[in-house]
DNA sequence: GCCATGAGCTAACATTTGTTAGCGAAGAAA
DNA sequence: TTTCTTCGCTAACAAATGTTAGCTCATGGC
């Protein structure tokens, strides 16, 4: 027997502004659009959010945390550069694929948030790069990766990392598993036979 | 002597339109802000595009026929698979590193075209990428590649390239050949020493 | 000199925006 | 019962939105 998770108002309007927001931009939808699709009038939105803003707030910086979290945990399992760096992928997609909407909101509308807002964002997505970067220039110092431009180099997988999201939706058979161990492969072996 | 080129008034409002709506996002620029930072006022901007809507049309769809002039003249230069690929990928780049602002827009303020734009915009995406694709999916037959999930790879490779506008905004020591050709080392040969 | 065209302007429009004030019902706590 | 809090509602506001109407003035071809 499943016992119904009574989901509140204010869970059901993060949710449903997760999927508004990505689907049409955070800009496009309004307050009274958005309460519409929760089933109450935009006034009432003000019960549970100070503004807008505030929601939008929420949705990035819970999944900012998430993957701070899931980096520190999975980059603590291991010790070499080659197995740290997988493991950071595969935890980095493990974040995209429970969050696939809200990682679509955190991807592009973080431009939208207000100060100060914007400048503590726009921190800690340098401080999670700087950690990519970190596994990356230690493993290339130990002779274990490739000498190569370590800030184009973590620059490349960051980006093919930020965009699974697209996949994932469009692809359902694949499991989040397999996909990123075929992402991690393609990106530390290449394509080339 | 350089020959002053007049830079028409339409053409200032297509560049000044480009880096506004890529700063601070499509929906929050308004007409009055984009006419001011032309150094017109707003009904002004009327004489020389329909509506904003317009305006982001003309963005997106310039660029997208660059895209396809630039791919096409890079596939039809070389024969093998490897080759080849490395030559689109190349002038991918290009075309992003001559254009970095609208491609950006081009990249995330799509969505809001109105329609009938937005479908044939859609459209447009999808065919280009099946171009990729088909490079990818042919070279797989042939042994050039790996034996990968096609969709997954090219996905992958895409989503690495389409945000090199943030790597050359960042870095302006890296010239672009330098910078392309080190992309798709990385992305044919992998990381791994 | 005359007229057409292009391109700027001001004034104004209808809508839509995020948000606040304030009311009422429901349920918990005393 | 009384009181307090929570959470919905309607009405309304000020500001901003994209856009149109219609004017003026400069330019260039005839």
């Amino acid at each position: 027997m499943a016992i119904a998770a009574k989901v509140t108002t204010r869970e059901k309007v993060k949710l449903t502004a997760q999927r508004l927001f990505r689907e049409r931009g955070y800009a496009a939808v309004g307050m009274r659009e958005l309460a519409e699709a929760v089933g109450i009038r935009a006034p009432s939105l003000y019960n549970h959010y100070k503004s807008k803003d505030d929601i939008l707030r929420e949705i990035c910086f819970e999944l900012a945390a998430q993957f701070f979290k899931a980096f520190d945990e999975a980059a603590g399992t291991e010790e070499k550069a080659v197995k740290k760096l997988r493991a950071v992928i595969k935890a980095h997609i493990s974040v995209i694929a429970g969050n696939i909407d809200s990682a679509e909101v955190f991807f592009h509308e973080w431009i939208f948030l207000e100060q100060p807002n914007l400048a503590r964002f726009k921190k800690l997505r340098f401080e999670y790069e700087m950690k990519f970067r970190d596994i990356i220039d230690k493993g290339t110092k130990r002779g274990d990766f490739k000498k190569m431009n370590s800030k184009l180099t973590a620059f490349t997988i960051f980006s093919a990392l930020n965009a699974t999201y697209e996949f994932l939706r469009s692809s359902e058979k694949y499991t989040q598993e397999q996909m990123a161990e075929d992402i991690a492969d393609l990106l530390l072996k290449g394509l080339k036979a």
